[in-house]
DNA sequence: AAATAAGTTTAAGCATACCTAAATTTCTTT
DNA sequence: AAAGAAATTTAGGTATGCTTAAACTTATTT
């Protein structure tokens, strides 16, 4: 029950990687609201336990062991989030946070037993792929933020990000689910704003609001 | 995410509470596993918590505050219990370690949702009772430990003590379990164990077993 | 009542994970 | 390439929760 830093701190260099595998320590200061010297201090201790390759003032990169911790975390994380959406029958929106306290606890024997109840879920509530047991992660379809989308065009929501309970109420108020049709009415340029249909209803939603909805494109 | 020491020390505080209210600083670090000094050291920080009582060399007495928090740490683990082995089927033996890790975690409003999709049971798979949510302590029936059964005499399981999963895996393999029915056939004096009749088959179960078990006494 | 035993506390120290402020390195401009 | 800005690290410090060893208090014997 020691771990509960490290272990965010692996998920959060792992959920950053860029395409070269490599992660700004300003970053995860910032994703993890401790400072700068926090990091640096962790980092020296990943490194020495194998977590991570690491010089001062260089970069930082998940070992290959590192990565496995790392993806495990991820996938405690998200079977936890739909065990607790699907049987608990918690809101979308209190899941993550939940999940997040949760995550550290179980042991992996328990997360296996609810995969398994849940009959091995590919995506987590907000769309996110769900690592397997093996590490292999489910290809997710094609998609693209809202914000892509030109006008009359549709799209299939395929994800949402997490990134702040408040947005996902909302979403859940004015009808945005996983697999819901949205509809681009219009951009309007003087806000960057979208008005689109849902469920045959004009919502207009603010830049910030679109650029974390994800949708396949339907022809 | 980070007063589970304190936590631990106060729901052990309450589980061994004396008819006077007390505990020895002794008896803590025993369950806890920790030294006398961590127990000294962890007393003054309850007490400045306004969760304890207490004065150096003198004994230990909860609070009201306490004693609240305490019972409903007890509670959360409890309903944990219950949760993990009815929904999620882990096994008798495995549901205490679990529900230990992940009754300082999940949000006391996870705890009341899973209470009811269970249904406010009363007690935990071990037969102990289950707070409720105003404190409330459903009533047992009265019960005594097996070893103070004379030959002959028949009993139905109220509770088990779960001191050990090695002790509790056994009970399973021999068919104990709440509810069941155990007769006295013969007690012996050499070692004090008992033979006992379960499922029509005879046991012969050590003192030490024999005394973690506790029957309603039948007529 | 003094001696011994049992129980408890103090003292000093360690590891973890954080902080602020100052120093250093690297990156970006000019 | 030097100056300034941005990112990162070092230095020194805090709080928590634990350790062992020594000191002290209380309880039990004799």
């Amino acid at each position: 029950m020691k771990n509960i830093s490290k272990e965010d701190y692996l998920s959060e260099i792992y959920k950053h990687e860029d395409s070269n595998g490599q992660i700004k320590a300003n970053l995860i200061a910032e994703k993890l609201q401790v400072s700068n010297a926090a990091v640096t201090d962790m980092l020296k201790k990943l490194k020495s336990d194998g977590h991570i390759k690491y010089e001062p003032y260089r970069g930082v990169e998940l070992t290959d062991q590192g990565r496995d911790y790392a993806r495990n975390m991820v996938r405690r994380h998200r079977i936890w989030e739909v065990f607790l959406h699907q049987i608990v029958g918690l809101p979308w929106e209190k899941v993550h946070d939940e999940a997040h306290n949760l995550e550290h606890s179980g042991s992996d024997e328990l997360v296996n037993k609810m995969e398994e109840m849940l009959n091995f879920p590919e995506f987590d509530p907000h769309g996110d792929p769900i690592p397997s047991k093996k590490g292999i992660i489910p290809k997710q379809k094609k998609n693209v933020a809202l914000t892509n989308l030109l006008p009359n065009q549709k799209g299939i929501v395929i994800r949402v990000n997490d990134f702040d309970s408040k947005f996902l109420s909302y979403m859940s108020k004015i009808g945005v689910k996983l697999n819901k049709e949205i509809k681009v009415c219009e951009i309007f340029n003087f806000d960057s704003s979208v008005l689109v249909e849902i469920d045959r209803k004009q919502v207009n939603l603010s830049h910030t609001i679109a650029e974390n909805i994800f949708v396949e494109i339907k022809k």
